[in-house]
DNA sequence: TGTACATCAGTGAACGCGCGTTCACTGATGTAC
DNA sequence: TGTACATCAGTGAACGCGCGTTCACTGATGTAC
């Protein structure tokens, strides 16, 4: 049956909200349109009359996890105004986002599945990325922001092979190792 | 028909060989038993005969492509005595490599599938991910290695993360800002 | 060494299943008067 | 404000398709004598 407008839209953000945590956990092909919209409350019914293909909310839902993920790297520098770029790295860096890949950095989680998106996804975690370095750039105070670049790329691959090894000692090896080059490469 | 067994233990290779490229540039899910056999040259009906199910190629696979890529290490150090580190960096952090997913570093180019596979793939990339950490520890010559763990990560994440991006030029600035802070790293 | 037979790698079709997508239908919402 | 009708978000079943897997069959290979 027809709900209100405001329901419809709201439907539409939930929608939208499951898709980009089950992304993450499972992939954008391991997982689908039936499992997403029953996350949502919703029937796989209802799907076309809010997106125009599993594609279209790809990389809607990428937007949504990237936008949602730099603004939680904002409140995590506003809430330590002491050490910015140490809480981010204390939670990024952490074998708790290790674990959650669901409410974690979708660059982490889904970064090998991005590369073989259309340009449209690929947009979608190029302006996330964009965020992230202009994040990292203003803690660090440098332009250009290579070096933000570089610790970046250390930050997501660390967090990335952490969840690649079964051991744990060697995950969390491989996070404390990133977290002290970042640490050198800010004072250096 | 029957074929000899040595002729069938090349196939198998040839089978092994064909999904280790395929699955670095598809993805797992993103390509079928179908394909995969009509790439070794063989139809569908064989798979069963020399495998037990796709997670067991995926598992054999991933081990030879991380073996072969490792190997790639071994020869690009030796042939450059001079300055061994400087030549694996020079073509892993490449537009090159970036370019060629299919016959590239597998860590980058499934990292975030291989998180989601069981112990038996992710042990696949676990020791190949070992078998890098003892390269760059023997080339910057320091124990524990958590300094290899850290430029490993670097390399792999700019590597991941061009790839992730539309615009080259900003491919291109993530992998020469990785290549600058491991030359750092390592004078440091 | 030759012959008779068992083995089994490979073929190609079929299986059930879940996928993304479509569609006729429902009934509350929104609109026109 | 109330009434009559059009709209359309959501339902649930169906569609075609490709997937991983199974199977009866083929015929060259390997083995026993």
């Amino acid at each position: 049956m027809r709900v209100s407008r405001i329901q419809a839209e709201k439907n539409r953000q939930t929608v939208i909200d499951v898709a980009s945590r089950l992304f993450r956990e499972h992939g954008f092909d391991g997982i689908g349109l039936k499992d997403l919209m029953k996350g949502a409350g919703l029937t796989q019914g209802a799907f076309y009359k809010q997106f125009a293909s599993k594609e279209d909310l790809v990389a809607q839902a990428s937007r949504r996890a990237v936008e949602s993920t730099a603004a939680r790297w904002a409140t995590a520098t506003a809430a330590n105004p002491r050490d910015p770029l140490g809480a981010v790295m204390a939670f990024y860096l952490s074998m708790g986002h290790r674990e959650q890949r669901m409410d974690g950095c979708p660059v982490a989680a889904l970064c090998s599945d991005a590369a073989r998106q259309g340009a449209e996804v690929k947009g979608s975690f190029e302006a996330g990325i964009k965020q992230y370095l202009e994040i990292i750039g203003r803690l660090i105070g440098e332009e250009p922001n290579s070096k933000a670049m570089a610790i970046l790329s250390t930050m997501v691959g660390a967090l990335t092979l952490s969840r690649v090894v079964n051991d744990p000692d060697l995950a969390q090896a491989f996070l404390d190792a990133a977290a002290e080059q970042v640490r050198d490469a800010v004072t250096a």
